[in-house]
DNA sequence: CACCAGGCCCTAT
DNA sequence: ATAGGGCATGGT
């Protein structure tokens, strides 16, 4: 795990992946980006940027600001959903034990979106395997790991990492995975990419 | 035109 | 337990 961390990292630099935004942002900005371009996403912030949390519940317009997100229906309720469930016991509280397991709870929130919000809104150790971190560790490793993989990956990655490392190896994957494994047709078969970090 | 994007939920088997 | 379908917009 450490020297595709190292490989990918001295390629890419470091990654800014969700810098300083607030953790509510980063949980409307996960349940929008669910099986969703980051760029409809960006479209839907931009859209719903200067809102307070607690107007952005009741607004009636809630499935108009966020259509170029796609899924505008089910992703209004999730975003209600998990919006009502942050003020009540994350804001008020102080930190709950897991947000992971707490955020499982909620209707429209999945393991990938529990681990980004308990991970880059909230600094807890755990980490979102996503279907580019398969892809990635399978050519790296020549592995055929799959989704059902889940919580193995994702121990794996804890044991292996940081929490900081854990947000920074998860950006890197998915630049690596963007900017070389979907565009590079070479590295359909990474390993015989010249180009690819993760190559052997 | 087809296919995909930083998933998730529900249903039928 | 698990495969398959629906959800919706915008880009290539």
């Amino acid at each position: 795990m450490r020297s595709l961390f190292v490989s990918l990292s001295r390629t890419y630099g470091f990654m800014y992946w969700w810098p300083a935004s607030s953790p509510s942002e980063v949980i409307v900005g996960a349940i929008l980006a669910q099986n969703t371009s980051w760029k409809n996403v960006e479209k839907a912030l931009k859209l719903l940027r200067g809102i307070e949390l607690n107007d952005l519940i009741v607004r009636e317009d809630l499935e108009d600001l966020i259509r170029p997100a796609g899924f505008y229906r089910q992703k209004s309720r999730y975003l209600r959903n998990a919006i009502k469930y942050y003020i009540d016991k994350i804001e008020n509280l102080s930190l709950p034990f897991s947000v992971r397991e707490e955020m499982l709870s909620i209707e429209g929130i999945g393991r990938e979106t529990a681990d980004s919000i308990a991970l880059y809104a909230f600094h807890q150790r755990t980490v979102p395997v996503d279907s580019y971190t398969l892809r990635v560790l399978n050519r790296f490793f020549s592995s055929n790991f799959s989704i059902k993989d889940y919580e193995h990956i994702r121990h794996l990655l804890i044991q292996a990492f940081s929490t900081d490392e854990l947000m920074e190896f998860h950006g890197l994957i998915d630049e690596h995975a963007k900017r070389v494994c979907l565009k590079n047709p070479l590295c359909n078969v990474c390993k015989i990419s010249e180009k690819c970090p993760g190559r052997r």
